[in-house]
DNA sequence: CCCTTTACCTAGCGGTCGCTACAGAAAGGA
DNA sequence: TCCTTTCTGTAGCGACCGCTAGGTAAAGGG
């Protein structure tokens, strides 16, 4: 309390915390929250259950410390797409281009796992943790898109909340469509047709 | 074996099969397979665990008839909508906006079971199940909208199985965000939406 | 009536779940 | 050197998992 970073007292951990989330995260990844067992965490990571409970409370906590990495190393290229790119159309195709490349990279699992990793689970506020990660992505498309309107870069018609419910639904059913096996080609594709959909000029049909 | 038909030795079974399946359902619709213990299933279906054992012999056989009865119940209605409709565009609009109603019905579970009742599944042959039932529903979207290309009803140069998978990533999307929340409502606009993708004349612009 | 057949109920099997008590090991402070 | 602090490994807790043995109840056949 009264001095700070009192300079680890005490046997000294014996693992790379970093490197075991790392192994924590590729496994809740792959099997989703539930089905990936405190056996299999600890047998990934490398150490006894003890060390894992010692380093990252239980099993509740240590997930969200995974969602918060993910977030910030895997779930970011959706943020900087909208926060760098001059359109809301143009911050979408390149989110969901992206995602293609993402969702199917074979240096991890496949899909995203904020949607599919609390999908069947039994615990209802992990369950509503990732829900609400997935609304606030909504939220945020809502506000990029709403933007646009405003500025009179999409028609004034468009309903903001709709196009971005619209490009969720789309980028969900891409984490699902590369879970089941589909190509970044097939999922890139896929991308090019949804952005058909787009209303890309102020006299386009409007909704 | 020599007669047919042997009509009911012994004790008859105290319990209605149909509406106890009908429960199954509903349980694991709710909350998917691995989700739903034997114990759940014997209390929403009001018998013990012998007699669901003696009636559909184990939880994965009893998941089998729950999936196959949900096919011919709850999702007709896409094989329904390829069946009648005159055009691939027409089939999958209907379709789509069919499910914005289905997957919302608060008759039943939110969503579909086939797209995320194995989401995150320890066993192996219970996720590649539901997972070639899903693939099997993108090969119809496929055939239905390779003949509209092979008839003139698509333009030429139409990707069957690009159109196909977007539909099929749409229809997925919309099964998670109605377990998110969404309103039928919501949903029939995303559908909207999503069908101004669809190359609508043969002079369209192609993919 | 008794016998066979089938279904039901109670109780509990071996296994895995998330989690932890406890004792030993490795560091710094006195 | 000895004590305190912190981490590690073994071993196992109570609860739940899918599943079933064994005894009893309810039907038809003789």
């Amino acid at each position: 309390m009264t001095a700070m970073a009192t300079r680890q007292r005490g046997r000294p951990r014996s693992f790379d915390r970093e490197k075991a989330l790392h192994e924590a995260t590729m496994a809740f990844w792959e099997h989703g929250y539930e089905a990936t067992s405190i056996a299999d965490l600890t047998r990934v990571m490398g150490i006894g259950a003890p060390s894992l409970y010692a380093a990252f409370g239980d099993k509740k906590a240590l997930f969200g410390e995974v969602v918060e990495s993910y977030a910030g190393r895997y779930g970011d290229f959706g943020r900087r797409a909208l926060a760098e790119e001059g359109t809301a159309r143009a911050a979408i195709g390149r989110l969901l281009g992206e995602a293609a490349v993402e969702y199917t990279d074979p240096e991890h699992p496949r899909g995203c796992l904020m949607i599919s990793a609390a999908a069947n689970c039994t615990a209802a506020d992990v369950r509503a943790a990732l829900r609400e990660r997935r609304e606030a992505g909504l939220a945020a498309f809502e506000s990029r898109i709403g933007a646009d309107v405003a500025s009179g870069a999409l028609p004034p018609g468009t309903d903001a909340r709709t196009l971005a419910r619209y490009a969720g639904a789309v980028l969900q059913g891409m984490s699902q469509q590369a879970r089941d096996g589909a190509s970044a080609d097939e999922l890139a594709k896929v991308v090019e047709v949804a952005m058909r959909a787009w209303p890309d000029r102020p006299a386009g049909r409007g909704a």
